[in-house]
DNA sequence: AACGATACGGAACGCTTGTTCCGGTTGTCA
DNA sequence: TGACAACCGGAACAAGCGTTCCGTATCGTT
């Protein structure tokens, strides 16, 4: 690989990350070559559609996710690092148009390129089970409402562009309706 | 206004009510005139862009949603009034495209056009308060996290296509955190 | 029945988009 | 340094959209 396609290559990803997190899916590719200084041929080189490129901005973030995850795993007791991830999913999807088209559009297709061990869907579940272990969180709760109420937090919350005093209100029913009776509050 | 015209006025806004609902905002304008069995330009001399035809059909949506709200304040208690409400707007968004896109998109010029007493806006606040004077929901919860709760179901409700199991079982949480400590439960 | 006003249909226009393609340029290696 | 392969830029293409426009058909009235 030329060292000048190198160096596309990262403009291009780095100027898609921006374009696309910003207006969403869509962004014309013409912006994002402009954003890069490129010309499109040079995008089309490096992914072959539009949604190749989107696919990757998506995987890298859902990648990053995950890693925090599995940080707070470590550093915070059961059932604050499950609020915690929660919080951090949604507050990281509040200003991103894309990937509220994430888990709009093409939903299937993003959790076939994530089938791997980076997917947010596993951190999720994870970190859920932990906190029933502890206590934390009512029993009877089950993943798919997990999942649920997290896609319809990052959805209104980068749709109505919650503010951070949105967040923690709205959240709070959400984790108030996942705590147990007899939980502290 | 000539019969013929008053006829093709109905089929428009049926076919728009049918096709709105199912494809979303991007159904194209073609589509829904073949529905309607009419041209193109029939639609445009009843409604002078796209988007004045989807605002008839949201605002007529809101105006049936809002009777439902004043039927059920007197029909039910306070409480279940409030909460049945809340479930009834989430189911009805559940299938119909148009109504998540109107949420996300124009937001502002919906509002702006629902100003009068049929907004859902307005249903909600009667019933939380009538709810919250009789202690069935938690005192220090406000409008704005309300509705931010009851947009964030309503897009991921379309969004996932929930069906009705897991919109029980993901209401049921926010219900639960609606709910004082000493409620039923 | 005939005529004027009204309304209809759908081709045409202008615009935006994703994607392709190729003449020209740049990096790399002998 | 020179030559070849790899790579670039952006004009061009095709498809889809909202909207306009006008010749034609229909309705209501006399």
């Amino acid at each position: 690989m030329r060292t000048d396609a190198q160096r596309n290559l990262a403009r291009v990803l780095s100027a898609a990350e921006e374009v696309l997190t910003r207006d969403g899916l869509s962004a014309p590719m013409r912006a994002i070559a402009a954003r890069a200084g490129v010309g499109v041929g040079t995008i089309y080189r490096q992914f072959p559609t539009k949604e190749a490129l989107y696919q990757a901005i998506v995987v890298d973030r859902q990648r990053r996710l995950a890693e925090e995850a599995r940080a707070l795993a470590e550093a915070a007791e059961p059932g604050a690092a499950f609020f915690a991830f929660f919080a951090r999913v949604v507050e990281d999807a509040t200003p991103k148009k894309i990937f509220a088209d994430a888990l709009t559009e093409a939903g299937i297709d993003v959790k076939a390129a994530t089938a791997g061990a980076h997917d947010i869907r596993g951190a999720v579940e994870t970190l859920l089970v932990r906190a029933q272990q502890a206590g934390e969180v009512r029993q009877e709760v089950e993943m798919p409402e997990i999942l649920a109420l997290l896609t319809a937090a990052c959805l209104a919350a980068q749709h109505q562009n919650w503010d951070e005093a949105l967040r923690t209100r709205a959240l709070d029913v959400i984790f108030h309706g996942l705590t147990p009776l007899s939980g502290k509050d």
